[in-house]
DNA sequence: TGTACATCAGTGAACGCGCGTTCACTGATGTAC
DNA sequence: TGTACATCAGTGAACGCGCGTTCACTGATGTAC
């Protein structure tokens, strides 16, 4: 072999760390396989030895980069108490840092709505990614069993996955901030302070 | 002149209509501007007689979504008192048919990752658009003055757009149902039972 | 009223371009002897 | 130890393809006289 093992799997790690920047960046049709090769200094034709094609490089991408998030979120609140811990997560989630780097944030907010749209085979490893994704920020979840925190979970991501998407729709930052800071306070206030999914404590 | 003046606006309106239709349903970049002119029976030559280009297409596309989806969005809670209608926009957004049918329903939720990637001089316009679509949504808001009404806009169509967005990313129909109804049943009593943006009701 | 002309929505070939993928090839290194 | 060969990551030309846009042209109809 003119390379070593340890050679070709670091370069497929370069490779893969790349797409998932690049494609949360600028969407998956914007970034081609030449575009991510050139990237690392190589040309468009090696990717085939690393890759099936396009669409499995973006399946592994978007895996890939929703686990470099849910490890940074479980890192940013692993010594703190349950509460703070998901006061803490809701503010990494709609930072204006976050806001600002998709290409170093959730994939889902940064390519929820071209997700949606692949192909079958696509969305059902996706899908899997996503599953991965709960499961791993579920124990930051209020609730008192796993399918409340679920549940929790379920309405929390996606919904401020959608106001960060709206924030960074806007062109005017102060409309984008407010939009955050506005998202920030609702989520905090509704699942910080008191059960959100399960309905008691309503007198 | 070949066709009255009123042909020409009906063509022009009939290509906006189904650019919108098939942009919220296939993506932007799915749809080119051939395949929304042989949608009408006419030829890729002619569209730019009515349009600058597909980028001026796209900017009166989501304009001409949104008002679609707010004017009917009025109309299905135009008889209702104020509780009731919010209930009945919140459970029409996040409804099944909603979730199947992109191509008739909110533009945001079809298109709101792309559309944040737009270059600025879209993302202008379309900012300008989606304000439009809060002022027309607004009087159906909680809240006692228009600014808190805009508040509580600003979080809760957002977060419908991204729980939306979730439940067509599944791939399994149960999952994208329960995600859905989870999120209805806890916009209703987040939006509905009492204020949301204020916070003097935590005793 | 009839005739000549202007208008312009729509046509379809052509443009340059970038894409994903294939493939014959290169050449450094590991392996067999 | 040296030599011949196999391996395979990486190269870059080439493939077919579809895209947005341009443009010379068509031809039905409105307008001027």
């Amino acid at each position: 072999m003119r390379y070593s093992v340890e050679h070709k799997a670091a370069v497929r790690k370069r490779i893969l760390d790349t797409a998932a920047r690049e494609f949360r960046r600028k969407g998956t049709n914007a970034v081609s396989v030449a575009d991510i090769m050139r990237d690392e200094g190589l040309t468009h034709g090696g990717f085939y030895r690393h890759f099936k094609g396009k669409e499995a490089l973006l399946i592994e991408s978007v895996e890939t980069a929703l686990r470099q998030v849910s490890d940074q979120l479980r890192k940013e609140t692993a010594n703190l108490n349950r509460p703070q811990a998901l006061e803490t997560l809701i503010g990494f989630y709609l930072s204006e840092e976050h806001m600002k780097h998709p290409e170093r944030g959730c994939a889902f907010a940064a390519l929820g709505t071209e997700l949606a749209r692949y192909p079958k085979r696509c969305r059902g490893a996706i899908a899997l990614a996503l599953d991965r994704y709960r499961e791993q920020l579920l124990s930051l979840m209020p609730g008192r069993t796993d399918s409340e925190r679920g549940a929790n979970f379920e309405v929390l991501f996606p919904s401020m996955a959608g106001c960060l998407m709206a924030a960074r729709a806007q062109v005017d930052a102060r409309r984008s901030s407010e939009i955050l800071s506005g998202a920030r306070a609702f989520f905090i206030r509704r699942f910080c302070a008191e059960p959100a999914v399960s309905g008691q404590e309503e007198a």
